[in-house]
DNA sequence: GTTTAATGTTTGTATATACAAATAATAATG
DNA sequence: CATTATTATTTGTATATACAAACATTAAAC
């Protein structure tokens, strides 16, 4: 009985607007976060970085050394997935890896830095592409909102 | 200036809290959609589907006969993403292709059908699941504004 | 001090997703 | 009616990400 009733609230909600799956948080979801990627890649694509790339580049300019684990926890990646992506800036000489006993340390190379002023761009066009959209306000509330709730999911 | 005012802003609002990008919307969005496919996985596990088979199956279900252009829609994914989820499901005899010129129908097997009450069931349990550490409002509220930006970025 | 547990990182493997190009079929245009 | 454009779908290829297991190192326990 309580599981029928869950059931047509969800079809009820379902139904209520265009998109069959609009109002359900797994879909509203993963199509935001899809739609927000792109507009980074856009905005990042002009240095030749993704968004993930480039906001790790970015912690390893501002905090030279800082170890793999610290960046998944920033980043709220898995270790390994932070593995492939300084892998990948290795081959690409934008980050160096030293490893001393069981800690890994990672430090930005001179190109990286020369990069930064251009990152800092690509970040600002990204930020005032999502206000144009969005609204400057209504941008701030959802990020801060989201987050609230990702915690939430988190224990 | 204007260029600099923004970036300012930015690392403000980024060391505000925890998480370093925690007021990013790149990384709020994203760090949310995991977590709520995490959710959504562990709910439709029992049935050894995922999130995207599950809800594609039960879009087929209720619509025998749907293209996959239509499906592409509805759940906002590229039609290739489509045809590649609909390949696996047929592996699974979840799902039939037939194609008729250049439009393909895509239809449930019997043993899709008879899955479908269970389907039901994991779907209330993400629901509840959803509901319980979120709150109903909240989760509401959340879905139905994300679902409007989402419709912004769209353009 | 030797064994056991905990920690940090990396691999092996698998996933969903996308883009761009290729097909194939229908519709539109001249 | 022949050519061109549009539409629906599928492939080829590449991506980011994750989980589970493997290492390797340090810390804890007895």
């Amino acid at each position: 009985m309580y599981i029928q009733t869950k059931c047509f609230y969800f079809v009820f909600v379902m139904k209520a607007s265009g998109s069959r799956f609009s109002k359900c948080l797994y879909f509203s979801a993963n199509a935001f976060a899809r739609k927000v990627e792109k507009l980074a890649t856009n905005s990042w694509k002009k240095i030749n970085l993704t968004p993930s790339h480039a906001y790790l580049l970015m912690t390893v300019i501002e905090e030279p050394g800082v170890q793999p684990g610290k960046l998944a926890e920033e980043m709220q990646l898995t270790p390994s997935t932070i593995t492939r992506l300084i892998e990948k800036m290795e081959e690409n000489k934008l980050v160096v890896r030293t490893t001393e006993g069981k800690v890994t340390n990672v430090y930005p190379t001179p190109k990286a830095n020369q990069l930064y002023p251009q990152m800092k761009d690509c970040l600002d066009e990204f930020y005032t592409n999502c206000i144009s959209i969005l609204g400057a306000e209504e941008m701030k509330r959802t990020a801060i909102n989201i987050n609230k709730l990702s915690d939430k999911l988190s224990s």
